[in-house]
DNA sequence: TAGATTGTTAATCGATTAACAATC
DNA sequence: TAGATTGTTAATCGATTAACAATC
């Protein structure tokens, strides 16, 4: 098997495959065809069937896909066979919002440690982890094996807490606070800007698309 | 001006571009080139001058662009010279850090409503607005000529609450609810899938990227 | 004028779509 | 066998990059 280099996007649309899979497998359906995938999600049929090939033949000619398997097969590409252990550092509104979400959980993703630096917050339980204070951030972070941080602290401080946590061993980078950035390559981010999302909304409404 | 298709990577790059010269205006600096431009924002420099050449021309050959006034055209651009009304469906942990988000209302984006059908938070009030119950959204929305919709529902309601949104006069949404929703071809649509970006990083991880 | 940097065109790269042979 | 649907190749479409003339 030949690593030929695969778009983002089609990550992207994998992950919504196997979430839409998992409800029509819930739904008690055995068998699916890309022209049902791709009506579900909102794609081409072609699309579908490009975006599996890159990683194998899941499917049967004449008949479809099985949905059980394609949703493991997909799963499985998406490095959803393990756990993860996840941290998260700011723990302000979004932070705990985030803290609190179920949606992270069913996909594997485990929030093991907090860490705020108010010592309002310090010590007190959210969803059963102890909120840390950012000293510790670099022990804890070790001692658990985290790969992902998620970041959500004033973008003056992401910076510092983007190094904190490469120091402590973390490969990964969810950030929600707005600005840029700097990692090394072999670190993985990305960013999730909350305000970007609004203003092509309204760039969209101005322009009349 | 013709209007020929402008690529939604340029849309979102214009709101990157804009926070940083604000960024860089606060600093007092008055000209910048594409290049530092595109050093602060992590694009190629050939990015940044075909990304506004889209829309005109605002720079100084041999000099650069004035930042002030590079802003100013491209928040036009984006649809940030107006004030715009939003409304927050669903105060759930996520919805409630939303409503408090000051990002928003820095680049001319107002809550100014919130639904839910929690008899426990209806009345109350976040940030000053009075938490309504959604059988009043239509009413509101209208009154208060509001042109965009935030989703923090439960997916399961999720596009009973975008057609209501819609029926009120709302132009468009920006979802945090996973999966798929229908909307008419002249409403605009955006999710944010917070597991998805999560899954292509681990996606990125295992791949060894 | 010489140096710098824009605006724009052409070349390259990458992703999506269409078409169809393979095959259940 | 006939009908259906995959896997895959080729064609199309779109976005990024490179190069450079225009010009401050």
């Amino acid at each position: 098997m030949k690593t030929l280099k695969i778009p983002e996007a089609t990550i992207i649309r994998l992950s919504v495959y196997s979430r839409y899979l998992t409800e029509v497998d819930r739904k008690g359906i055995i068998t699916i065809s890309s022209g049902e995938i791709a009506e579900g999600v909102g794609v081409s049929p072609a699309q579908v069937r490009k975006d599996l090939a890159y990683f194998g033949e899941f499917g049967t000619r004449g008949v479809g896909y099985n949905v059980k398997d394609l949703n493991r097969h997909i799963l499985k590409i998406l490095g959803l066979g393990e756990e993860w252990n996840v941290t998260l550092v700011g723990l302000g509104n979004l932070g705990l919002a985030l803290s609190m979400y179920k949606g992270f959980r069913e996909r594997g993703f485990n929030i093991t440690s907090i860490f705020d630096n108010d010592p309002e917050k310090i010590g007190t339980l959210v969803n059963g982890i102890e909120i840390m204070p950012v000293e510790q951030l670099e022990e804890v972070v070790q001692k658990n094996h985290t790969q992902i941080g998620i970041i959500t602290v004033p973008s003056e401080v992401a910076q510092d807490i983007v190094s904190l946590l490469i120091k402590a061993g973390v490969q990964a980078i969810l950030n929600f606070a707005p600005g840029v950035l700097n990692v090394p390559p072999h670190i993985e981010l990305r960013n999730v800007d909350l305000t970007v999302n609004l203003e092509v909304l309204t760039f969209n409404l101005r322009s009349g698309r």
